[in-house]
DNA sequence: GGCTCGATTGCAAACGATTGCACCCCCGGA
DNA sequence: TCCGGGGGTGCAATCGTTTGCAATCGAGCC
């Protein structure tokens, strides 16, 4: 009985169980060369050699070497996503849509986690080391200086549901501003008339834009809208006092948009459990995402949804641009989402809404 | 003006602002091998060389690179994750600690997801071209014959909060038999005796021990539970169902045990909002995991603790025992929860409960 | 002073592919 | 018949490391 699996060094010479381009070659008698070719779609090998070297790869197992490959094309076909500590139940749904379209593309992710107190700063090193294509940043934000380190790395930046204001770097985001007009547009028509908004994280893009948008629509109907910016994150609690806040305040609110959901269903329990509301009964609440928690009964929340497919899509779509133009210029991918009615807004001239809803 | 950073050439010769251990060498006047050297901590430098070659190395921002390295010693230093569609907000929590805890041990993470109609087996010769240390499968299962190509790529299959019953194989999970048991504890000692079990996806190891132990330790009290198998995955829908159809059957239940709290949050909203009752006052539900939003007011869900930090930090002790000695018989570690009692359980008695809870 | 020994260091061969270049062969046109 | 050319193939260099082996050097000891 021979152990043909373990060799006798210490050491592995080889990957275990891995078969090589000379070992496809030698039975075949052609050069690595070839078989190397074989692999390569655009190569001269004559047909039929092909043919009888891919056959003796599948049947060896034979696959190249991705690490030997990337050593002499310095091409790794990878891609490293950052995350943060996940109050948001988007994420993990973005996460793993963007994950599935890059890897239908052949692409790897490589997955980093940014732990509450540190910035992506301190973990983008050990990212750069694998030379990613692109770091898709999905949560808080990069120095100016380590993006520039990531630049000279060959790695693109792209930011992924926010963006850096004052840099131009790549990002595909929703259309944030525009979802706030629509809810900001969908509350006036059914006849709200003293509203505010609820931001989520104070320096998160997606919490500006959205409240931005809303105010401004409310303002070209002549509306101000009160403004609660006392949430430190996008959470539940800060959702649910906030709530509260703005009622002592402001005792006949009518209606209350949220940076997102999360938070639309904390003020929600805020009002119901707090102060004894009724929502929508005595004023409307609305969230931001449609996460999958939005559609349960108990809260039945209407919301403006959040496109997770399409951004992914896109994304996709952009590192192909950057692949077959790598010194393409930085753009902005904004996409929209649409409004979901469900059952914490007043339904009282919901249909005159529905149908005024696009000017 | 120069354009520094691009080659001329269309394809680059080296990585883009990447700086080889040639270039550290050159200008220390030692070799290659010395600042190879430098970086094992074990191999003979002079120290003052290796303090020498380290500082030129962080000036020139150099770091061996991954790829070379991987081509001769043949370790990887990478971990595949493999990640399913998520309803459960248990697995983002699982995935960032286990992210955050292999990435402190030096390890990468590879994430792969499995698109809803695939198994891994689709998706795992993709992640073995890397060749991973270990795949660590937090979903679903693999089939016995990709199983095997995983070890003969060498890489070791971690089951995480599942495991593969007949066949042996690494594992971590919570100890859910013992999960059910303690549950089962509880709702005896608090006076239940008409009680259900809501199973979650028919052939996840969780959901059939969660419920084992929950039955036995109620057989063992001379108490037959009632079992709601339909189910097909662990969603708040068919939480919802499950309420709707124990209660036609059994009017008099008093308390429902499901398989996880998003199950369990279901079934609350299905017996208040279909059936108008009242929980915890007409009947009791206990969940298990307790994710964010078991907390959450508007449920307040009494619930057994999956103990996510633990079985992350157990994931890379055992990845670090695997490393030490790579032929290691295959273990399942089994970590305990805790009962979480918060408001969806009757009060009566809860005090001697407590005392009872272990025997 | 010579010899041995240990500590440092460099040489060169890997690892497993990709790819520019040269070569060969065969076919078609002059 | 000879020559040009193009398709197909192999040689060998290369990517950036690690590491066994040999060489060098200085010190300590007899």
């Amino acid at each position: 009985m021979t152990h043909s699996g373990k060799p006798s060094s210490d050491r592995p010479k080889s990957f275990a169980g891995t078969v090589s381009a000379r070992e496809v070659a030698e039975g075949l008698g052609v050069s690595i060369s070839t078989v190397s070719r074989a692999f390569q779609p655009g190569s001269g090998v004559a047909p039929g050699t092909r043919a009888r070297v891919l056959a003796r790869a599948r049947a060896l197992g034979y696959q190249p070497n991705p690490y030997a490959r990337t050593l002499i094309t310095q091409r790794t076909r990878i891609v490293s996503v950052f995350i943060s500590d996940i109050f948001n139940p988007f994420f993990p749904e973005a996460l793993t849509t963007l994950t599935e379209a890059l890897q239908r593309h052949g692409l790897s992710v490589m997955l980093f986690h940014v732990p509450l107190g540190l910035t992506p700063d301190e973990v983008l090193p050990q990212a750069l080391l694998y030379k990613p294509e692109c770091v898709i940043i999905m949560t808080a934000t990069v120095s100016f200086q380590n993006a520039m380190a990531a630049a000279e790395a060959g790695s693109h930046l792209i930011f992924f549901n926010r963006y850096v204001p004052q840099s131009n770097t790549f990002s595909v985001t929703c259309d944030n501003e525009r979802g706030g007009r629509e809810v900001a547009d969908f509350l006036l028509h059914t006849g709200h008339s003293n509203m505010a908004y609820v931001a989520g994280t104070p320096d998160a893009t997606t919490s500006i834009d959205r409240g931005r948008g809303f105010v401004a629509r409310c303002a070209e109907a002549g509306i101000t809208v009160a403004q609660d910016n006392m949430a430190r994150v996008f959470s539940y609690e800060d959702g649910y006092a906030a709530a509260q806040r703005l009622l002592a305040a402001i005792p006949d609110l009518d209606g209350i948009f949220c940076a997102n959901d999360i938070v639309a269903i904390g003020a929600i329990d805020g009002l119901r459990h707090e102060l004894g509301l009724d929502v929508p009964g005595d004023l409307s609440v609305v969230g931001f995402d449609d996460v999958s928690m939005a559609a349960w009964p108990s809260h039945a929340l209407t919301t403006y949804r959040h496109p997770v497919r399409r951004m992914a899509a896109a994304t996709v779509e952009l590192i192909k641009e950057i692949e077959t133009d790598p010194g393409l210029a930085p753009v902005a991918r904004r996409i929209a989402g649409e409004l979901v009615l469900r059952g914490t807004h007043r339904s009282r001239g919901e249909a005159a809404a529905l149908e005024g809803q696009r000017p």
